[in-house]
Formats: structure tokens, C-alpha cells, sequence
DNA sequence: CAAACATAGTTACATATGAAACAAAATAGT
DNA sequence: ACTATTTTGTTTCATATGTAACTATGTTTG
């Protein structure tokens, strides 16, 4: 089942080393220390810290937090595809936290004159005010696991994640997204 | 800890004011530059370039590579236990992912003679060649991301990795995780 | 010993997620 | 104008996930 793509070179067979090899190449591989993983851990401590705050107080999934952020610091009212665009979060996830927070009273959906696919989305006034309840809040929280960093450290780290990003690029360009 | 509610402002609407533009205190806040959203994108990059490669090649799950990381370089048999503190995964994650596992044939399950309550995996020769040629693709991978980076500039990112960790520990007390 | 408690792992349930199919509206090609 | 294609957003389906309940075994304590 596992469609195995063809090992580019097969060493074992070059030097001709035959069935089953008890001194096995045993690739020595440390999970705890391989990279990827590393940010996985880090990551999962960050991203908890913040939903804790907006999940305990407001019930809130990461992705309305997101489409709240981003529909608070507009001026007017954006499209779905705008919060598609400015979260890196996908379509659907955006159409779902839409929906949720419509129903939730957070935001309103005014058809769109211009076009008439989309709608206008606005936070309402108790979206409003649960933003302006929890930006501080959250911002608190990345001032706390910021805290004893100097603005160039912060600057280099994430210039580092840019830095790695690049490398990957093409890496992710057979995943659409 | 306020729990959902936050006193209505309406003011506005007993004088009749029709001001376009409120005077709401409009927290400045930009999503694209709130460090834990930056995070959130470097490692959904990070986490989608390897997972994209055991993904397409055995059809596994980031649970299950992890699993298979820890058992590939341990040296004998292991408990799920152990498994879920060296990965940082949940005891149920681990579970489903020993599940399937064994039933795809790329582990075993002994019974423990030390303790009825658990088992001893480890990795059958199916699994262990899987790992074999996985280990090094994804080093590889690794190698590709953290290319151009001094081995310094990457200590660097980890110890930093770390200090947000510590700054963020007593926050992520209360999740017990 | 036996009742109480703790631990290892699994299962159940409710919910979240991603991929792909879909409908509706807009745009392009002829 | 008419058909094809693209874009916008929703829905469907199959699968993944987290929390809590559960089973079974092991350990502690009176």
C-alpha cells in the first residue's frame, strides 16, 4: 500500500551487503533534537498561551480570533477573501468562523453592491467590544513571552523565520494552499 | 475572569448621533505583525514541507512519523508512555497512532512481563526500512530549510525558542496539558 | 487482606479539519 | 449575445482531534 517512491541510491546493494543485516545502518536520528520538531513544541506552547485567553473568555477559536483581528483594525467593511488573504488561513475556515461568529452576534454580513458573490463583513458592536476586550489582553501575553528580549533579538528571530521560509518555498510550491 | 459579557455601550443611540466614526478607542492592533501569528505561519510552513514528504510517500500522520522517529532510534522495546514523554504528544495521539501502526504492519506489540497494564513496541522490519528511508529524506528536508544559516544563528533561534518557552511557563500552568 | 487510589492505555462522543464538489455570480473569449 | 472560464463562498464527506469516561492492572494504606 504504501507507494513507496524508488531510493534515488541504494547503498546497501552497491557494496553488496546481503539480506537481512542485524548490524543494521540505524540512521541516527534524535527526534528531540531534530528541528522541525523543535518548533513544534515551541509553537504549540505559544499558540496555547494566547487561545487559552480568547478560548476561556469569549469561546472563541483561533480562526475567529483571527477574522475578529483582522475585521477589527479595518476601517470599512472587507470580504471573506480579504480575510482569506491577510490570515493565510483557508476558505473554508474562514467561511466557518464567519458563520460562527454571525451567529454568535460578533459580526454582520451586508450583501455587497459591488459584487454580488461576496458580502461585507463588519464587526458588530459586541464584536467590538469583546476586540477591544482582548486585543490588550493578548497583546499582554506576547509581551510576557517577550519579555527580556531586546527589539533585536526579537528582529533577528524572526528574521531567521523568513530566512527559512525563502528556503522552503519551492519545497511547498506542489502544496497549493 | 470575565466570562463572556461586557457592558453594552449605548450612549450613542439615545441622542440619535449618526457619527460615521465612533469614538472608539480602535486598539491599534495588525495581526501580520503580532509575533504569535508570525509563529503560527513559519510553522504551519515548516510543519507542511515534512510533513508533505511521509505523507506522500507511506501515507502517514505526524503522530505516527513521530512514533516511528522514537522507536527507530531507540533500543529496545518501548511503552506508549514513554513514547508520549519524549514527544510531547497526548497519550491518546500516541494510542491512535500505535493503533494504526500495527495494523499497517510497521510495529509490534508485545505484552510486558514487568507491567500487565502496557506493551512493548517496537518497530517491525517493515517499519524500520520505512524508517530507514524516511530518516534521511527528512534530514534532508531539514538540511534544505536551515540552509545558509550558521550553526550560531541557529543556536541562536533555538535559545530563544527557549527563553519564550520559560517566559510563557507559568501562563500554560493552568493548562495542564 | 481489602478498600482506596493511581497509572496505562482504549473508547466514545462531540467537534474540528481538509479536500473536493457545488451553486451563484462575474469575467473573458468569440 | 452566448458560451466557457474564473472567482466567491458554502456544503458535504471522510477523517482527525480533544475531553472525558472507561477498563484493566498495579500500588498504597488502614
Amino acid at each position: 500500500m504504501p507507494k513507496l517512491t524508488e531510493p534515488e541510491t541504494d547503498t546497501k546493494e552497491v557494496i553488496g551487503i546481503e539480506s537481512e543485516t542485524p548490524d543494521a545502518p540505524l540512521p541516527d536520528f534524535e527526534l528531540e533534537s531534530f528541528f522541525p520538531y523543535q518548533v513544534r513544541v515551541f509553537y504549540s506552547d505559544v499558540t496555547r498561551a494566547l487561545s487559552a485567553v480568547y478560548q476561556r473568555d469569549y469561546g472563541m477559536m483561533p480562526a475567529e480570533w483571527r477574522t475578529m483581528a483582522i475585521l477589527g483594525s479595518a476601517s470599512g467593511g472587507l470580504q471573506a477573501s480579504e480575510i482569506v488573504s491577510r490570515s493565510s488561513m483557508d476558505k473554508v475556515v474562514v467561511s466557518r468562523a464567519v458563520k460562527r461568529m454571525e451567529e454568535r452576534g460578533f459580526l454582520t454580513r451586508e450583501s455587497n453592491e459591488a459584487d454580488g458573490r461576496s458580502f461585507l463583513l463588519q464587526l458588530s458592536d459586541d464584536g467590538r467590544a469583546a476586540f477591544e476586550d482582548l486585543a490588550p489582553k493578548l497583546k499582554a501575553v506576547e509581551q510576557k513571552m517577550l519579555s527580556g528580549l531586546s527589539a533585536q533579538e526579537i528582529e533577528g528571530f524572526l528574521a531567521i523565520t523568513r530566512r527559512i521560509r525563502e528556503n522552503l518555498a519551492d519545497e511547498l510550491q506542489g502544496v497549493i494552499d
